[in-house]
DNA sequence: CATGAATGAGAGTTCATTCAT
DNA sequence: GATGAATGAACTCTCATTCAT
């Protein structure tokens, strides 16, 4: 079938699904979710729109993949894996690794929004979300750390983690944002941030 | 109802004109741009999509009245007062009026989302936004309340004051985040924040 | 608003509502149902399928309103009342009338073989028909009809009412269908059927 | 499976072409003419549609040899052989049999019912099943039947054969249509039935 | 002022058909 | 022979827009 047969038997349709998920996915980013149309992201790709509906039954199906990329591929797979010895250092690199990521590719970023956005009113966003509540993994892992920054003496004794880690939470979002509005990012401000914790 | 009102002139027109802008707006703030449908929008006010092309031609026309209205009279007019003997009460105000309002009245900020998320694509909300940058100003005029701070020796005198600015906008944009993503938030937040400038 | 106010207010939408339900009517009886096109149906009356809309919502409301007026208004209504003296003139005019409405308007016919043969396929056709069954109707009738004849001593003694009501239940059935098919029929039938009933 | 045969050359193609229309034969028993999907009639095969294609040009060749199926194979083929000594006997097998296949194989009745339906509206249909008027050699038949079941004394002197005829033909279809409505069918309405032949 | 009515453009979807492999 | 892939035509439905009344 395949020309070279050594890869582990990726088919054409394999790679035009993903194609056709990455253009879906790019379109969302520019144009926002509402501005997503199949004969778009089919001609993107080369293809008509219903030539679309063969690799995907319907929009939705397509909209579903695409928010299984968004968050499974891009977004979790890249999460930072809190590296480092203390929990200084690994919340230092979750937050740059976050912020970084953010910076080489907004599209991810945006795309989350668009979903964030659009879960109230579209049931198949929501649901495919409620899978996966990314930031109460976040929160969870960020409050352990905290604690743990606490009893090594390491953070202030007098810190609240369960505040502390929606400080950084709502800051991550915020600096997603900041994507969009013209506000002033540095990596100062990273810096000064994580002396919340150690005062 | 009366033909002849005593009042500057405002017309049963404009009244109409007005009350269709907030549905409007409301209606973004509930479905977002893409959700505005002007059959809504002028049910909403007791009368047909039709009788909506009388007041405002074409749905573009009623749109930039929307981002006008957002713009002009529900951001900037809602702009917190800075009110407080200190830098850091000033401060202090600034935050929780600004995360009070947001909890009272979430459309705000919902609509704020949906002009940023699309202005790259619409130069008519891009150019209402850029009009007045509220987010400048509250940067500056915070950075002067940080170094006022610094001054008095009430804030921590190693603190960047165009950084910790950018935190504290951040971290309001992030806020906005919270109404669609679920992360805990607590008052505590913005007393642990506050220590940031304190130290 | 209508020119002659003195009718009780048929208005214009209820006349192109009906004009459509009849012209949908019309497009079943002539290609059947799955040859039933929006398209079509809004020409015939002189409008576009888009302003059929705007008097159904959906297909399947037309599709409910044609079932609606055939069963309820061409069926039903014309249902003859089982009119005379004695049960067999009742029952001699039952079918009468029905074998003359069947050859002066076929269509009716046509288009309710095309529900039943539809329906186990079509939920919606389905269920308006489970609504109100007309041969179970008919056979409860006929049976009753049936038993009183034979009480006065006019129909055999040794008729099976619930069999003899089936049978000129299947009769008429297949009275429809000889509008489809080739068999010569006659006046003469119907009075050599109900020798069956008096022996 | 063998490349060679040694029956009178039944080609894999030819197999494969009956296989394809008795599919599309229940296909159509199932869910009517409309309802045919070139995709359901090769998946039933285990074949893909664009394989379809290689036997049956065009979906309209598919029908064609469908309605040839039909008429000359199903229809004709099973036609009782009005087996029997008297002219009763011989109907009664004739009635009987008829019934019977209805109720083990309704798929017949509802594909004759799917084809004389749609006869009006397309040529194809209307030539081949002018081609062999089984009705009429039913009715021709079953003339011939009652007047010599008239002529022995088993059957009432008064009775028209032609009408007596047409009552059994338009029962037969009758019956058939009782596969598609509830109306209550048993053995004992055959029975009646023939009473109107014998008095 | 207000509306009912009508429309065209465009959306997602289905399906028979074609073609290179 | 068989198939995966691609397509155009047609369908139902939505929506902003227009216009006579």
């Amino acid at each position: 079938m395949s020309k070279h047969a050594a890869e582990p038997h990726i088919s054409h349709a394999d790679e035009r699904r993903k194609a056709l998920v990455e253009a879906a996915y790019q379109c969302i980013a520019g144009k926002g979710f509402s501005g997503l149309r199949t004969r778009d992201v089919a001609a993107q790709v080369g293809i008509t729109h219903a030539t679309l509906h063969y690799y995907f039954p319907t929009k939705v199906a397509l909209i579903q993949a695409v928010i299984d990329y968004a968050v499974f591929q891009r977004l979790l797979q890249n999460v930072p894996h809190y590296e480092g010895n203390t929990p200084l250092e690994q919340i230092h690199r979750f937050l740059t690794v976050l912020q970084q990521r953010m910076r080489e590719d907004p599209s991810n970023y945006l795309v989350l929004y668009e979903l964030v956005r659009s879960a109230p009113n579209e049931p198949v966003i929501q649901e495919a979300l409620a899978q996966r509540d990314i930031f109460a993994d976040w929160h969870a892992r960020l409050v352990s750390l905290i604690e743990a920054g606490i009893a090594q003496g390491q953070f202030r004794a007098d810190l609240d983690p369960g505040s502390a880690a929606s400080i950084l939470i709502t800051f991550i979002l915020g600096l997603g944002m900041t994507l969009l509005v013209s506000v002033p990012v540095s990596d100062e401000m990273l810096v000064q941030l994580e002396r919340l914790l150690t005062g």
